[in-house]
DNA sequence: CATCAGCACAAGCGAATCTTTTCGATGCTA
DNA sequence: TAGCATCGAAAAGATTCGCTTGTGCTGATG
């Protein structure tokens, strides 16, 4: 590995030409630079001067690299004087993991809101399950937007993982356009919902913990032949007509065509963060993200308030 | 000043993403990768990592700089390569300077036999009097091609510096195609020539010394009432029929239309020399041009050479 | 609550590097 | 031509740098 210093003096030669002028221009002595100098030649393996008893001149290859040297040096001058300008600003890429229905709601809202931040590029992914909460803890990604059915309180995490609550979002009921339940005059009784046919995620996937959960509490279990993933590709079976479903409000922000829903009544929830690490959270970069993400999850959540409560007004 | 060491080991542990990993994978200690971040700082003078006592994080900075990192520490490998595998080969750039007239009758050639070699890079300069001498002595320049009116045995030089002999250049009689003179069976006699109008060098010019002298042997000076600077723009003016010149030889391979040159007898002439310093000879890019200069002046003295016996043979 | 893992700090030691000194060689000048 | 000055290299000593070892601290984990 060659030395930025020794560089630095070989460049200096180049220019003056004489060891001792060299010298004199760093502030060295001339014996510092001569050995310098050869120490250079030990690490570059090739002969960089001509010595002479009174003079001394570069090969073709002390040329060469005092070329190279040169241009090694203004890109660390660079660097350095990048890194003094930009010192908090937010600025570098910042990973984002979110699972998919999440991804669809924020992604515009999210884009929008850091788009006056010139240096910092957003990278958003999609990850399930428990994969975006590992991602984070062994730094692969930034930040991991997850749901947790739980419904404990909002807690602010543990350890080095810090969570950030942005979203509550209940289940609702997904029925198609024409179907009888889309009549708003007629309430929603859980009990004659299990002779409806039912859409769901498959057993496992996180979505399907509500569906399961919600009638729990009434002591049955709906008649689930189509299990299909992905709330994109459920709500279309509804709207289409092949049965009724309930999903995460949250899912209605990729759009309602052909299709009604209905709030339910005492509907598990899940609950939307932001997982960060604690040591990160000073980055300006992820600052500012962070509040992106909890300015665009405030406005879902009032988009989706809003919808619900219209949908049980008429 | 940035070290390159420490460069690299931000570059591990941006990859990395803790400190002891970062140790394992360079083969130091913990503690060693520890300071060596610290000092990074100290350089830098901006936090590079967020530090708890159970973890390190880069900054949006350290972050950034481990981007220049990469891109020096690729540029550095890149000039040991570059350098490892060019050894030997004459490459970079070679400053030759030359009086006007060398340049001109020079240059083709000198271009000619460069062209196979890639990385050779020649500049081809004018220069006149002593300057180019200066120039070569002051390492401004790798070689001068002087003219050297002394007419003393070619001399390999001294001191720092070295001459090659290029070439014996004799001053001969340039005079318009429909002039009396230009009849070849008439012999040129010297002592007529005074009554001639004479085109000639300013005074102090190097090329003004071959005239002079030209007529101390026959204890006279011609009519000089036009002095113009430039073989050139002299031989243009003979051709015109404003006058005579003598001239130095290697002029003529500029061109000799609208003109006729003679030989004269007791002609005095001038050495061309190659200037080089001593120190400068073992690089093989200045061997390498020094060969082909020397070429070059073979070809241009050979061709003189014949022009000159074929003139007076007919 | 105990253990472990990751990091920082202090001390010590070895290596690197700079200076000083001396010498040889060369160029310049009186 | 002789002496002086300049330039570069080599040897020796002093200082600084950097790595290792050992210790302590803090937070995560079971």
């Amino acid at each position: 590995m060659l030395d930025l210093r020794r560089l630095q003096v070989l460049k200096e030669f180049a220019e003056r030409g004489t060891i001792a002028g060299t010298a004199e221009a760093l502030g060295y002595t001339a014996s510092a630079v001569s050995q310098q100098l050869s120490a250079l030649e030990r690490e570059a393996g090739t002969q960089l001067l001509d010595r002479t008893a009174r003079s001394a001149e570069l090969t073709d290859g002390g040329r060469l690299l005092a070329v190279h040297a040169e241009q090694i040096l203004a890109m660390v001058e660079a660097a350095e004087s990048v890194l003094a300008q930009q010192s908090g600003v937010a600025l570098g890429p910042v990973t984002v993991t979110a699972f998919p229905t999440a991804a669809v709601a924020l992604a515009p809202l999210l884009a929008q809101s850091l788009r006056r931040h010139e240096g910092l590029q957003l990278v958003l992914r999609q990850s399930v399950g428990a994969a975006g909460v590992r991602q984070v803890s062994s730094a692969e990604m930034d930040i991991a937007v997850i749901d947790d059915w739980s419904e404990r309180p909002p807690d602010t995490g543990t350890g080095k993982l810090r969570h950030l609550h942005l979203l509550h979002d209940p289940l609702v009921l997904a029925v198609p356009s024409d179907h009888p339940l889309a009549d708003t005059r007629r309430p929603v009784e859980l009990h004659r919902l299990l002779e409806e046919p039912w859409i769901a995620a498959p057993r496992g996937e996180p979505s399907r913990t509500g569906t399961d959960r919600l009638f729990a509490t009434v002591g049955g279990a709906p008649d689930t032949a189509w299990e299909f993933q992905g709330q994109g590709t459920i709500l279309n079976l509804v709207a289409r007509g092949i049965g009724i479903a309930a999903v995460p409000a949250l899912a209605l922000a990729g759009g309602t065509s052909g299709l009604v829903f209905r709030v339910l009544p005492q509907a598990p929830a899940r609950d939307v963060y932001a997982v960060v690490r604690a040591s990160s959270m000073r980055r300006p970069a992820i600052d500012v993200t962070l509040r992106a993400l909890r300015l665009a999850a405030a406005e879902v959540q009032q988009t989706l308030d809003e919808a619900l409560r219209s949908a049980e007004r008429t």
